[in-house]
DNA sequence: TATTTTTACGAAAACGTTTGCGATATGAGA
DNA sequence: TCTCATATCGCAAACGTTTTCGTAAAAATA
């Protein structure tokens, strides 16, 4: 039934115009030494035989893969759905392919996966950390054989990679205050691990707004979660057992806090009247929930594109230059109606 | 700066341990002809070499990648990222890598991700189609060389491809019926372009549902949208038009049903009392919207693991036996809150 | 002991491309 | 006519692995 085609390579293409696979393997990729004549020759026969260029072989001899891997902690996410975008937008551009590997914010899968393209070859490394990932050890094969890593987002602070990422802690700043500016007085934080970086920002931010505002800062106002759909009821049922009642929840994850607002509603309470909520990543979700919810909103499209640029940079870099080591995109408040109190 | 280190191979192997690279390489496969101490020694010193296998080489000998393409429409729905954990639990197990690539709806993308994958030569194909595919040409190289490809969710009928499916007429009767049940008279079907064949089999279901209880089907109750988040808006809109407003809504798309809903509430419409809402995927916002939305769901999870054994299958068998063409795995409808009407 | 079988390993070709270097032909300049 | 650039192209090695076939030694059999 299926018929396997013998593969014609380019020694078909030299023995069919008598020529020697050399020039045609020159003529192929549009090298300058080849009479025009020759070229038009070659690639007529070449598609007339059906050509197509072993990819592996060519690997193989050039020791380049023209691949960058991408590893992401989630894939169910405007955000990262975004930073692929950009990505899969500077790579095409600049001729290079895109292996994305999915964490599920797993760290060991993220281990494999960073195993497996470094197994592939891939020429460079574009990778955003799962939740519980407590160590960069993994990412260290790519630097010792000189292949370009660069982080995004969910990133490493002592280390000395390239990261793209934004501004947690003024976006932590941010949003408390704004809550502070809509009257609150006792603002919950719901975040995760504050080992990873990104959530420890957010959380100093959140601190030093309080204390700015001459706020008092209590422990027992940061709620450590894991941001899933879960820690949305747990965190409103915490809230609700709270006295006095906090008048205003920062969550730093809008599916969390949609399904954290769902809960507190069900209990009675009304927001963002008794209490005012903000999450984090403009999400879909954002805009279903009821009030729509205040977020930080942050581009990830761009983000995607600044990080494949750099890696494209660097390996187009003979000389080992120093490079830039972090970049910060803006962010921004996004108010909409959760937060907005009646003065 | 970067140290690159040389790459160490099967002969500094061989070298270290007087052996022929091809005994070291049998012996990395743990090839039976090798003498188990012989083994233990290569292990050894691979270890001690820090050796990596060059995949490349490999794959240029074997002329095999031991990686199968999946190529998805979307990646921001719980029903895809399901499915890829499925493809993604069998491949491994069976010793394949994938790659996902990502068509974001467009024809054209695909297009290019389906050639992009038939360079890199990758042994099997796993692909849903995008919104606007209109044939099935760019799939056929890799049917012409013998490359197994397995269509999921949105497929070509007229193909004699493996498809893993489920039964939309039956999804569509059954959400029409339930609406029905609920005393719905004038049922609005919000789907999208009948040409890609999901669409068709829900409004065919739809369509007889209606007729089954002697109701008419009126061609002004279809509205043909783009499934998008302006198209929840749009549907609505036109809803409000009607005169007489109908009573019940199958919206083909959790999203869009959501921001639908939310439009009519807006403008004073109560759900389900005055319109009662249906919507399909069994989505994460079914869950954030108020009320909950009814919606359609099947296993995003199994359907994976079935598309990626029956191409491992494919694979793995040499004669070129007969297979299953049609894989209809079961769906379910899911009642909640946004279309039970008080009898 | 002579012969066959088994066990363990090696030689070398093959996968298809790229590329440094050499070779040939053509025309210009002396 | 001879020399020397210049323009085109070919030779052959290299990339690192896998695998067919063959061989030598050891063990088993006659």
């Amino acid at each position: 039934m299926r018929h396997k085609s013998k593969e014609i390579t380019i020694y078909d293409i030299a023995q069919a115009l008598e020529l020697s696979p050399a020039t045609v393997s020159r003529g192929l990729q549009n090298h300058p030494l080849i009479k025009e004549e020759t070229k038009q020759r070659i690639l007529e026969k070449a598609l007339a035989l059906g050509y197509r260029r072993n990819t592996i072989a060519s690997n193989l001899r050039t020791q380049k893969t023209h691949t960058i891997g991408v590893i992401v902690h989630e894939l169910n996410s405007n955000f990262i759905t975004s930073v692929l975008a950009g990505i899969e937008k500077i790579t095409t551009q600049a001729g290079y392919d895109i292996i994305i590997a999915h964490s599920y914010e797993n760290y060991t899968k993220e281990v494999a996966n960073a195993n497996n393209l470094f197994q592939k070859r891939v020429d460079g490394i574009i990778t955003s950390l799962a939740f519980d990932t407590p160590n960069l050890d993994h990412y260290r094969q790519f630097e010792e054989k000189g292949i370009p890593v660069v982080f995004f987002d969910r990133v490493e602070e002592n280390s000395d990679s390239v990261k793209v990422i934004i501004d947690n802690y003024r976006a932590g700043y941010q949003a408390t205050e704004h809550l502070i500016a809509q009257g609150c007085k006792r603002i919950v934080l719901v975040t995760a691990n504050l080992q990873r970086n990104v959530y420890f920002k957010r959380y100093a931010g959140y601190k030093d707004a309080l204390l700015a505002h001459q706020l008092p800062f209590e422990e027992q106002y940061v709620l450590i979660k894991d941001l899933s759909e879960q820690c949305g009821v747990e965190a409103a049922l915490h809230i609700l057992s709270m006295n006095p009642l906090p008048d205003g929840v920062f969550i730093t994850n809008d599916f969390s806090a949609a399904v954290c607002m769902q809960t507190l509603k069900e209990h009675g309470i009304r927001i963002p009247e008794d209490i005012a909520v903000v999450g984090f990543n403009n999400d879909a979700v954002c805009k279903i929930i009821e009030p729509k919810l205040t977020t930080i909103d942050y581009p990830g499209m761009e983000m995607g594109e600044i990080a494949a640029k750099n890696v494209i940079e660097q390996l187009q870099e003979e000389a080992t230059t120093q490079h830039i080591s972090t970049i910060v995109v803006r962010s921004e408040l996004l108010v909409r109606a959760s937060s907005a109190k009646p003065q």
